[in-house]
DNA sequence: CGCTAAAATGATTGCGACTCATTATTAATG
DNA sequence: CATTAATAATGAGTCGCAATCATTTTAGCG
């Protein structure tokens, strides 16, 4: 049947796609042999390129299939009944975990948005992803439970930037996901409502994360008043 | 002369990096021929193997000659007798435009930061250029115009993260330098304000514990709204 | 000068992405 | 089924470029 064939055609392209996203994650985009993929994927190496273009255009489809399925997973992530500082705390929680657990895969994606005529580009699956906390900060906005005084743009700097920036030390230093990196995140689009009622703000701890408690608390206090 | 000839090798030495640069800032890192880099430092090919071990050797080099130019440019651009928040501020303003205006080269760093067995590595110059930040804050904690309870990596993240990926929506979107941008991130650092009366706290529970006590707050705070 | 070591050269090599003439497979048709 | 046209797959061969190295040039010194 010509249901079957095209089964098959999707078949070779996605065992390619696997196979690439495995020996790029192993070795590196320089380090990726085209020969090496293609005898994973059980295909001759001329087969790869009726697939993709060229090795860039495959590490663009790897990385795209990448955030892609994080951003599923990043829907997934967020409840649906709670607040959107609640919602970005487990968006932030998501995304640290993910971007330390395939951190390979993000450096990839930077290589993949590189080209020396366009600066700065990122890729549309990328922009896609982002959009996921565009949308809590927009709810958040919209029910005054964050401040708008600061453009969404640049709400999404600091939230990504922060966390990519924590995720590279944190896989650097070896060490996991560290919740109190989340809460410090958090407690910038805070910012407002906590100084609000700065006044009576307690010493500070000599644990980082005693803070983060005493904030919530404090969050708790303003919405039961 | 021993040294006339020693200063001939160190401007032959100098001559191709700055070829290096200007041909790695025009064509990308993949784009560069090592051959044009030659031509325009006005030595043969193999010359360039004479200096630099090979091409990713003299990518980091420009690299570091980069930062290093850009520590210096910091350290000027920071005023001796000011408060910490306002050689933060300082720095940020500083260390946008610069990101803005050489972008190209920033991404280029992360290049050359790339191994596939080591990932997340940065390269030692650039260690060096955070050490700025760190200073500043350190300074700003001692003299109790900041708060000690976010580590001093973290709040670095926060800062260079943000910066760097407001730097990146700034130049995709061909605007210049936006102060708001600095405001903002330096907004982010005034959170904790600390009161006149910080004093000791006692230490935290255990991590067991400090964990159940954010959960179980973070499901109070949801439920109140 | 002549001699030696250091420096520079560029033709040559090796590797790996990509091509393309050839072969194999599938679908269509009588 | 046999025949044929169209589509898919193959892998030996091409080509571009980083890196090498046998050869030549230059510099230092008595």
């Amino acid at each position: 049947m010509a249901d079957t064939q095209r089964q098959r055609l999707e078949a070779r392209e996605e065992a390619i796609l696997v196979a690439a996203t495995a020996v790029l994650g192993e070795s590196g985009v320089d380090g990726a042999r085209m020969a090496e993929i293609a005898r994973r994927a059980d295909v001759a190496e001329g087969t790869v390129y009726l697939y993709y273009k060229n090795k860039h255009d495959l590490l663009e489809a790897v990385v795209d299939r990448f955030w892609r399925e994080l951003t599923l997973g990043a829907i997934a992530a967020i409840s649906d009944n709670t607040t959107a500082t609640e919602q970005l705390r487990e968006l932030a929680h998501y995304h640290l975990q993910s971007l330390i657990t395939d951190f390979k895969l993000v450096e990839i994606t930077s290589r993949a948005g590189m080209r020396h005529d366009e600066p700065g580009r990122q890729l549309p699956q990328v922009r896609e992803y982002v959009r996921v906390f565009d949308a809590i900060m927009q709810r958040g906005i919209n029910q005054q439970e964050f401040q708008a005084n600061t453009p969404i743009w640049q709400m999404r700097d600091v939230f990504y930037g922060s966390l990519e920036y924590s995720a590279r030390t944190l896989v650097l230093r070896a060490q996991g996901l560290d919740k109190s990196v989340v809460e410090n995140v958090i407690g910038l689009f805070n910012l407002h409502r906590v100084d609000a009622d700065s006044d009576k703000q307690p010493p500070s701890a000599s644990i980082a994360d005693h803070d983060t408690i005493i904030e919530a608390l404090a969050r708790i206090e303003s919405k039961l008043s």
